[in-house]
RNA sequence: GUGGUCAUAGCUCAGUUGGUUAGAGCAUCAGUUUGUGGUUCUGAGGGUCGUGGGUUCGAUUCCCAUUGAUCACCCCA
């Protein structure tokens, strides 16, 4: 038999792991319900005509199908087929891709009962058949929030405010808010008279982190950019602070046209309402992203002190839910890269030492019958609110205590036949090593005294 | 989808200019006169050297293919 292994770009999380995930995890949550997201969750699989074509031609590649049960191949002439057109006749089903479409899917086929605006939170893994690399996975989580069905600019404060939230909690302090809005870039491009390569350029421009200015210039001049327009173009796009200053200099160059005037005071509204959480957002004219469907106010956060992509970005979209027929239903939304995240944290090592899933206290039986005489102990302090576990036979003492280091738990409770003869039980604390005899009712006193 | 690097014990790695039974540290397990750990000591288990083929008297070592890992490009979280 060869050995068992897991599919290229999955992971298995160990315990350990787990914990320090989980703490990521339910910060967003918790974040999220404080803002008021309701939870919504949605099948790994869907049917791939809810998938296909929402995510662009290479989009369409990376989508993992399921392949039909029963015999697919019935009548099938396979000398007529490419593997290409293959795929939809034996594959009707297959796995998510993002969270989004699932969630337009989901709005659409209960309009009637969704009462808007719909806010909602979604953590769940999706998979892509990309090819793996450094912070990139097949299969991995996003951790999604929308509200739908209204175009408020309470919304882009809102999230802005949850960014902050959420890497305080974390105790991520150096990150960046960028912002752009879709209308700007539409604007920049329409003042180097280039409106109608639009697509083109926010391509190129959105390259600006990783191939420089220099990069930048020399692709606009290969597209046909006049050296002026190329100059003028990246003039806009150095990254300024997010305030009324900025946005006044702004208006001096773009406030003549329609769609800058617009981005601009929209901008200057979230300021308004984002207050001091505005504080470390800057403003990004060179942020594109998924631009396909953004249609508003755009965000990227970035880490400042580690090298590494965005850990979370989102924006707003028009029409979110046209492509199954329901028009006019507009949103915002955001999402948290959870694994780069993790990488990030694990870096700069924020993650808390003591962890709230682990075991407060073991019990370590010396003998048959010290286990009956943990049982009913262990269950009070459990309903008391401590994690308790009575290690499951009479080992040797070293074998318990080597098993509780391995755990990290802090506390065991040694019962043998003198503890037992004077209804008391040695409790040891593992860090320090003290040690000191206690009447069963007076664990959990003995406990919180320290 | 394109290109580079790599593949020896559970983990991190030695090693052989191709030659008998392939090593170390850590980890695991078991003992160290039987109830005290994370930092004693002793011992044990564990590898058909990623897989398949080729060259050779002989391959873990050289060649080809394949699979996987990793990094970069494309794109993206």
């Amino acid at each position: 038999m060869s050995k068992p292994s897991i599919p290229q770009g999955t992971r298995d999380f160990s315990p350990a792991v787990m914990a320090k995930r989980k703490f990521i995890f339910n910060t967003i949550e918790s974040v999220y319900q404080l803002f008021g997201f309701m939870p919504l969750e949605t099948p790994a699989m869907e049917n791939l005509s809810t998938l296909t074509g929402k995510y662009g031609n290479e989009g369409d590649q990376l989508l993992f199908k399921i392949l039909n049960n029963g015999d697919y191949l019935k009548d099938l002439n396979l000398n007529e087929l490419d593997s290409k057109s293959l795929t939809p006749k034996i594959a009707d089903r297959g796995l998510r891709y993002d969270l989004t479409v699932p969630l337009a899917r989901y709005v659409v086929m209960n309009r009637n009962d969704i009462s808007f605006p719909f806010k909602r939170y979604q953590m769940q893994p999706v998979w892509r058949a990309d090819r793996p690399q450094k912070g990139r996975y097949r299969e991995f989580w996003q951790c999604d929030a929308d509200v739908l069905g209204t175009d408020s600019l309470l919304c882009e404060a809102d999230f802005i405010r949850i960014y902050n939230t959420v890497f305080n909690q974390l105790g991520l302090k150096d990150f960046e808010i960028r912002i752009n809005h879709r209308k700007l870039l539409e604007a920049i491009c329409e003042s180097c008279g280039v409106g109608n390569q639009f697509k083109t350029i926010t391509i190129i421009i959105d390259k600006a982190d990783k191939i420089g200015h220099d990069g930048v210039k020399k692709e606009l001049l290969e597209i046909g950019l006049s050296d002026d327009n190329s100059n003028k173009l990246l003039s806009l796009l150095e990254r300024l602070p997010l305030n009324p200053e900025t946005l006044q200099n702004l208006e001096s160059k773009l406030g003549h046209l329609e769609n800058g005037i617009k981005a601009i005071n929209d901008l200057k509204q979230v300021i308004l309402l984002a207050g001091n959480a505005s504080i470390n957002v800057k403003l990004d004219c060179s942020l594109a992203r998924g631009l396909d469907y953004y249609t508003g106010c755009i965000f990227e956060v970035i880490p400042t002190s580690v090298k590494m992509g965005s850990i979370s970005g989102g924006g707003r979209y028009d029409d979110l839910t046209g492509v199954f027929g329901m028009n006019g239903i507009s949103g915002i939304g955001i999402s948290f890269g959870i694994d780069r995240i993790f990488d990030v944290m694990e870096e700069l090592n924020l993650f808390p030492t003591s962890s709230n899933l682990f075991t407060d206290i073991l019990f370590c039986p010396m003998d048959e019958n010290a286990i009956l005489y943990c049982m009913d102990t262990a269950h009070t302090l459990r309903e008391h609110g401590f994690k308790v576990e009575i290690y499951p036979s009479a080992s040797k003492l070293k074998k318990q205590l080597d098993y509780a280091n391995d755990k990290k738990i802090l506390w065991v409770a040694i019962a043998g036949e003198n503890e037992i003869a004077s209804n008391q039980i040695s409790l040891k604390n593992m860090q320090t090593g003290e040690q000191l005899n206690c009447n069963l009712n007076d664990i959990e006193s003995a406990i919180k005294s320290q």
